[in-house]
DNA sequence: CGCCTACTTGACTTACTTCAAAAACAGTGG
DNA sequence: CCACTGTTTTTGAAGTAAGTCAAGTAGGCG
């Protein structure tokens, strides 16, 4: 297992600079890990969490359950993302965190995080940098599960998760690892299983991309982002150009 | 016109709280106000703006422009919000600004807010929350336009904006001024024109409440928020018991 | 091997979109 | 004041995408 000092740190990089004294300071933080199984839930709505989890391997989602029982899948997350850094300043969770697939995720204290934010500002700023990137990964779904076709969406999906995949270095060259069930897919993207199913279909006939057995291969990049409408500028990457 | 200094501090004193020291360094800001006219936009996407917005009167809106030249609104803004708090630390905007109705506009240099920020950290927290607070409404968007039906999406869509103008005190009585076309409610719940109609229909025919001419008037509370599915815990109001 | 879960397929039904046109309304200029 | 224009809202009818329901297949695991 890497270091969850490191992780963050070279999440945190991706987008914002920071000083030696800021990279020892993150590396002052203390932080226990866990290990969850698939669809283990690790924060729960209504939750007051105290500790801010970071993702150090494996994928967690997080989600709003509704009256009904139903899900809605709000985003995903893979090794160095802060998934619920708003814990930080809100005191109680609108939504639950869960595992896809195996994960480890690292936990470091509010109270320890929060003195650091005083003492360094800009370790501050590089993580409110990093929640709001996550506002506009929201914006974006608000955009895809309303505005697009359901291929389409899928699609856009896809490119999204294949390229922060790509940016984090995580994926193996066309195939990124995505261990999310096609119910699940339903539940993000706003539309039936068999839906999803045909949607699938049909994006595999385009020759494009397939996803099975919770993997993602991507053969043809440019083809597919032009399906999709996918521009990845709304992810504020510092190297735009890398696919 | 309202002192923008002074809506500011009330928006954030709603959910933080600030020191004597915090409120008048938030009042030696320098600012400008400018007015705009319906569908004026005032930021564009792939600017990179130096100043920040506060609404000061009227609404304003973000939207996402899309290949074909359509338009999703992603959230609508009131007096009191900063809707581009995220150009803080997001170089380039990945999506529009623009007014709904006639809307008074306060703009405020980054420079001397992010100097602020580090003289008075608790400004930046409480500045970072309203964004945080601004991201969870994103998140129940994303879930109204996936998960509920199309005139329980337009009844939570109310649900909200009524809820929140009546926290930031611009409600009279039952209503509430929403200068919003029904094309704008279609390009914001992702249904087509006839749909907004007859869904709009169908909630007036269930005696909760009414819009028309830009004007909501919410006869049955309890019962509008019932069908909505509409919970406000997401908004993270100090107040949670209002209405 | 049998059970469970995940995926796939087909047939049916209904919601919603699209298209088209009418009605209501606001603004403009004679 | 009224005709003219453009915009927004409303209504109707037709077509289609996608949801529901139901059954069948495939894969993983004890």
């Amino acid at each position: 297992m890497k270091n969850a000092h490191q992780i963050l740190i070279r999440s945190l990089k991706e987008h914002s600079v920071l000083a030696e004294e800021d990279l020892s300071g993150i590396c002052s933080l203390t932080h226990t890990v866990r290990e969850f199984q698939p669809n283990e839930d690790f924060i729960r709505q209504g939750d007051h969490p105290e500790l801010s989890a970071l993702v150090v391997s494996g994928m967690v989602a997080r989600y709003h359950l509704l009256d009904d029982g139903s899900r809605q899948y709000l985003s995903f997350h893979i090794a160095g993302d802060l998934p619920d850094a708003q814990g930080l300043f809100i005191d109680e969770m609108d939504h639950a965190l869960c595992a896809i697939g195996r994960a480890e995720v690292a936990f470091f204290p509010h109270r320890e995080m929060l003195r650091l934010f005083k003492r360094r500002p800009a370790i501050g700023f590089s993580i409110w940098r990093e929640t709001l990137v996550d506002a506009a990964i929201f914006r974006e779904a608000i955009t895809n599960n309303s505005a697009r076709t359901k291929p389409g969406r899928m699609a856009h999906f896809f490119c999204e998760l294949f390229y922060r995949a790509r940016v984090a270095g995580l994926n193996d060259g066309a195939k990124c690892i995505l261990p999310i069930s096609l119910t699940q897919l339903g539940e993000t993207l706003g539309m039936a299983i068999a839906s999803v199913n045909r949607s699938l279909q049909e994006l595999r006939a385009s020759g494009t991309m397939d996803f099975r057995d919770g993997e993602l291969v991507v053969t043809k990049w440019r083809e597919l982002k032009q399906l999709a409408g996918f521009n990845p500028q709304y992810l504020h990457m510092k190297k735009q150009s890398l696919i």
